[in-house]
DNA sequence: TTGTCAACTGTCAGTGGCTGACATTAGCCT
DNA sequence: AGGCTAATGTCAGCCACTGACAGTTGACAA
């Protein structure tokens, strides 16, 4: 009756999905809670209670308070450099960097959309923005993955990130873009996916022509 | 026989200098626990206990226990922010941020080394820079320290921080500078604020040269 | 189907950061 | 000297987070 064939997982059983529905639950209990009364203001207990599960299975889920914040982000940056590994290598750097961010963004609508609401993505992102501690903890998150994708950029071209300055410079320009793009869509009004492809779109536009200089020696 | 006419501080008491004298002590005792066993394995009791205050007392001095690990900063950055406020308006910007850090740091070489040795300071600075909860708080206040300058910066050249680039601009290049010399210096033997003052003049050299053009309309 | 194993969860007790309330001490000022 | 007020200690309590132990429930084989 089953079919134990499937594409890419191997089966997920009951118990796994199960799992997956309670981490979902908590996600989306946190971030309701966070947005309506504050993150300062919210309980993990109120958090596990609105779920209905006990505070110690929360932080079985989660190693603390925070990390249930960025677990949408997670799953997008995650997506985003996949993607951005699978792009191929004779693209120029930038273009990949695009053609991943945009990939990303629509697999989002079907992915994400799933476990949490567009707009209660970006009532969170607004959120985090004025929180202290989030500020702070978002900083960090950014460095890092600014890390990774130099490195990842750097391997494509085949060059060293430490002795060559260019992957780093690219995006560090590239991430200030989708800050930037990222700040404007959290100001608006439009919630839906469809806007902030469309901004960051029209954002790359920018910077794209500016640094798009062959960089391989041909 | 007590002297009323003191040049700029209205005579510090007993009570004055005694709360000074029990903030610092919190302070080399918190840095010197910290760079010993390291920060989460430092309890605030253990430094309350050092300085033999009740951990109550600790919180009236400090907001938490990251505030402690930053307060050299802050009286670092304070002094700065007055130099860069005290430079003349003729001073070309990045003339003007040369001057105020170079002003500041010999300053430093009498007032913070009497609070915490220049040396524990480098220590506290690679502590900071290998514990992730500290990492963010630092990145957190690097960029409310960058808005700050830019907006002097913008007031010096009667400009508007959000109609014109250039003030942001030029502070994010020359916080960039700052960082990577403060790193360097971190990851190096010599101690000495000569050292650091070293590091920083001849850094903030390579971009001088490349920035400076003429900004103010002639 | 059943029984075993392993994973998931709840409960409980405890630590550490942090705060409010209240009493006590100690510098300041007349 | 004595009153005022700021600084401190004490205590009780909240909340984030953790280890230990026990109970429950999917998974999987006999």
């Amino acid at each position: 009756m089953t079919d134990p064939t499937p594409r890419t997982t191997p089966a997920p059983g009951l118990r796994e999905r199960k799992k997956q529905r309670t981490r979902d639950a908590l996600i989306r209990a946190a971030l309701e809670l966070f947005t309506e009364q504050g993150y300062e203001e919210t309980t993990i207990d109120e958090i596990a209670e609105a779920v209905d599960v006990s505070q110690r299975t929360f932080f079985r889920y989660f190693a603390n308070k925070q990390e249930v914040v960025f677990a949408v982000q997670d799953m997008i940056e995650a997506r985003f450099l996949d993607e951005l590994r699978a792009r191929p290598a004779a693209e120029p750097p930038l273009t990949a960097l695009r053609s991943a961010v945009m990939t990303a963004w629509d697999d989002i609508g079907q992915t994400i959309a799933s476990t949490v609401p567009v707009d209660l993505h970006m009532r969170s992102y607004r959120m985090i923005e004025s929180t202290p501690a989030l500020i702070a903890a978002h900083l960090r998150r950014s460095t890092e993955l600014e890390e990774q994708i130099a490195q990842l950029v750097a391997r494509r071209e085949g060059l060293d990130v430490d002795a060559d300055p260019r992957p780093r410079v690219l995006v560090a320009a590239f991430s200030g873009v989708m800050r930037v793009a990222g700040k404007v869509w959290g100001e608006g009004h439009d919630c839906s996916v469809a806007a902030i492809r469309e901004v960051t779109e029209s954002y790359l536009d920018h910077i794209g022509p500016a640094i798009e200089t062959h960089w391989r020696r041909g």
